[in-house]
DNA sequence: TTGTATGCGTTATCAT
DNA sequence: ATGATAACGCATACAA
């Protein structure tokens, strides 16, 4: 592949002078100017990014770190940054985790290597003090859904106790006082809140807890599906399910039926996520609505603002309160 | 950020030493290394991938377009590819081009850039010459659900045809007469296949195409919503649905619903490309099996193959058959 | 086994 | 406005 001094020599100029008309760093001659842009064209040359990286210390691209590429809530966060920082001309590399400690290491080291200008990271795994001390090695970081007071300011969240106990309040102000769980996996911390805040309703609305009617799930569809048919196996009654997230919701709703359960009529549901898809099935799915789209934007916004001095349209917020979304599979259809 | 520079003068041996223990590729005392070792870790030292590069013109990193982030086909899609390219110790750069030519040509240009050692495409928009041009420019290239005669080695694809064939067929076999369509955008080449399949089926069933029961959508579940609208609207008669995609199908059900018509008594529904949604609705919708992850994970293999020299686990499958998924909606859950 | 020296393709700092 | 030339951080051929 052409390179700048290919360029240069075929366009009777020096290498500074191409490197100018590339850059617009300052102003050159018209006529050597259409002699080096003709050159370009005609060998078909493409500007090497590592060199460019290497010299001039910045590779204008943003890290993210997602735990999976597959799935509705990855996506648009995916989507919801990437947007951003196309817009402002730069470009985002993207790694998946798995959700697994040594993947997510791994993948941070692979950005850090490739000496992202900044990482937007979904970390689940790594510790507080492991991504605190990676933002004190100099790296720009922000992180998605995590929060850690030491960096508050890098920090986008959602209220998840509070939506938990948003989704749990919901079902009960319908009348529903048998309220079943399907959990997240309790090691992720917004599984943890979400169900801390169920917990907290409960009390609030002196419901007794009753172990009996928490199964914790994968936050997949197989998950809910499971956690349905493990609570009708052991025999549990209850008149209300809440979800951890849309995903589980779903699978839970074919569980159930399957059964031959009405929803709402004998169970009510809501999720959490409000994914696109909860619009779209049948009873049409409850949800708390977490916009995971524009948090990923705004997070983007942060870094396109304190990495390259560039103002964003709007004020960047970083903590967002969880909304109820009442649909018909908990009778408000 | 320390260099490799730093770590030799702190353990006291070359850069070519600290290089060596780095690759691997020459045996080092091990002394030397334990010393080398421990300073990196001492320094938090990182190589530069783009010093790596440059120096080695290597980038071990694979390149891969999508029309779009976020979305379950190209989630599938990107989650295939990416758990090879990861299990051999490449990395993948992900850029999304919104199925616009000019974006597509950017971020195509963005990747060669960074040298990728090959390229996954999802092109839809780019002609079959400029493609051609990019291959034979020397860049490994692998075509996702398009096929370009000169270059065929480099292409995966699916029977869209058989598939729309396939689709429609299985409705008239339920005993449908009035078999309505919601097509994909048309300038799309699998959409516009799609469409020959259906008009094929109509053919040798000899069942007269009527536009009226036609109407173009956009791949997305508003527009499949929308269509039925349409539909609607021009008081169209039908008893059969094929969508050119699920996403369009699951808004279609929703418009269905919201007339009070009946899936599938009153019309049967079916879509194509199976994404996980298509099990979750309800009624659990029919569909045409696309198996994306599979596509994308043999592409990506080919990579592998061509340019790292790793050998596949199995064959290496560049054309799938369609084939008929059938739930509910189209009268046989 | 180890070190030295050169080159990779740019940008940036000088002169001119 | 333009041209040399020195970095940038690493791999590698060559020498020792």
């Amino acid at each position: 592949m052409a390179t700048i001094k290919d360029v240069s020599d075929l366009a009777g100029v020096s290498q500074a002078t191409v490197s100018r008309v590339l850059n617009g760093t300052t102003r050159v001659d018209d006529d050597k100017k259409r002699r080096v842009l003709e050159a370009i064209k005609q060998l078909g040359y493409r500007p090497n990014a590592h060199a460019k990286s290497l010299a001039s210390n910045r590779s204008n691209s943003i890290g993210m770190v997602v735990s999976e590429l597959a799935g509705p809530y990855f996506g648009e966060m995916m989507a919801g940054a990437e947007a951003i920082i196309r817009r402002n001309d730069k470009q985002m590399l993207i790694a998946s985790s798995h959700a697994s400690e040594s993947e997510e290491r791994e993948v941070i080291d692979f950005l850090l290597s490739c000496r992202c200008d900044a990482l937007i990271l979904h970390a689940e795994t790594l510790s507080d003090a492991e991504l605190v001390k990676i933002h004190q090695q100099g790296t720009v970081l922000v992180l998605l859904n995590r929060y850690i007071p030491a960096i508050a300011e890098q920090c986008f969240v959602l209220d998840n106790e509070l939506g938990g106990f948003i989704q749990t309040e919901h079902m009960i102000q319908q009348g529903r006082r048998r309220v079943a769980c399907i959990l997240g996996p309790q090691w992720k911390h917004d599984a943890k809140e979400r169900f801390e805040g169920y917990l907290r309703a409960l009390k609030q609305y002196q419901l007794p807890f009753d172990p009996e009617l928490v199964v914790e799930g994968d936050f997949q569809e197989s998950g809910g599906y499971a956690g349905v048919k493990k609570l009708i196996a052991r025999g549990a009654r209850f008149d209300a399910l809440v979800c951890a997230n849309d995903e589980m919701a779903l699978g839970a709703m074919d569980a159930l039926s399957e059964q031959g359960v009405a929803i709402p009529e004998q169970v009510a549901v809501i999720g959490f996520d409000d994914i696109a898809y909860a619009n779209y099935v049948t009873p049409k799915l409850s949800s708390i609505h977490f916009p995971v789209r524009q948090i990923a934007a705004d997070a983007a916004w942060l870094v396109m603002q304190s990495v390259y001095k560039m103002e964003p349209p709007e004020e960047i917020v970083q903590q967002v309160m969880p909304k109820l979304v009442t649909r018909q599979s908990s009778n408000c259809g």
